[in-house]
DNA sequence: ATTTTAACTTGCATTATGAAAGTTATTCTA
DNA sequence: TAGAATAACTTTCATAATGCAAGTTAAAAT
């Protein structure tokens, strides 16, 4: 068995989970977009190969990020949703997207503005009011 | 010349440069540990191989993210240092760090706690306060 | 003059990613 | 109720990234 953690340092330790390139477009895609199923993540615009999508779920789901489950009546969809841990994921999400339209202004031009300016000057607050939204999705 | 950004959202585009196991780490090495050269980085805990810190410090110059630099009378040292958009990474990197400490526990114990206190309920001044710092180190 | 240090580069094996096509079970539709 | 469509994958194979070990070059120290 293969050591998952190169340190015990949180940073490391953090992108030893999460440091790749897709996991957390899967996670801005639940909070966001509020997709569920594995056809609604294979839809986004950054073109996920599925093996990937696939690939992504299963390691979400075995690091306690994402839960996998079903609707009564449906055994074909699986309906993947947010664990605490998942949903902790928000903080640092806003702070690459705020990260983003500060630096990254030659290629976003002003795209991310609408989007920080949600949370910029009250990112508190903004938290707060995601996670209620992710307690009502799932009620 | 191949495509650099998968899409122009502000997560996604931040992830196409920095969304790897170890430029982040680089980072927080010059953030917190006062590191600047590149025997100091390859002395990493988590063992970086000589050929990616290569190509990292490479690519973290070429986004603009890290200067390159050489002290006087000295020819053989290189001297990494911060850009503004680098040290406008500290955010991120402490909310990945204090993720990690809430969720990660059966890995880090208590190990972060230490660290993340010092920034848990006063963010925005430790924030401000290491910028200071960065300030200092140049000078 | 020789050794050591700093900063790489190279070669090669292993692993991850990406694109396309194929599979299976379920659900919808004529 | 038979065929078509959908959801969720899996497989194959080519390409790219990573990791390890060893080698290189110039500068600095002894």
């Amino acid at each position: 068995m293969k050591q998952k953690f190169r340190s015990n340092c949180p940073i490391s330790s953090a992108l030893d989970l999460i440091g790749d390139k897709w996991s957390l477009l899967i996670i801005r895609d639940m909070m966001f977009s509020g997709k569920k199923t594995y056809s609604e993540f294979s839809n986004s615009n950054e073109k996920i190969a599925t093996n990937i999508l696939s690939n992504r779920l299963s390691m979400l789901e075995e690091l306690g990020i994402i839960n996998k489950g079903k609707l009564e009546g449906n055994k074909k969809t699986n309906i993947y949703s947010l664990t605490q841990k998942g949903k902790e994921l928000l903080p640092i999400i806003l702070e690459i997207a705020q990260w983003s339209d500060n630096n990254l202004n030659d290629h976003l031009k002003d795209g991310a503005k609408p989007f920080v300016n949600k949370f910029k000057s009250n990112k508190e607050s903004f938290i707060q009011n995601m996670y209620a939204r992710f307690e009502k999705q799932e009620g």
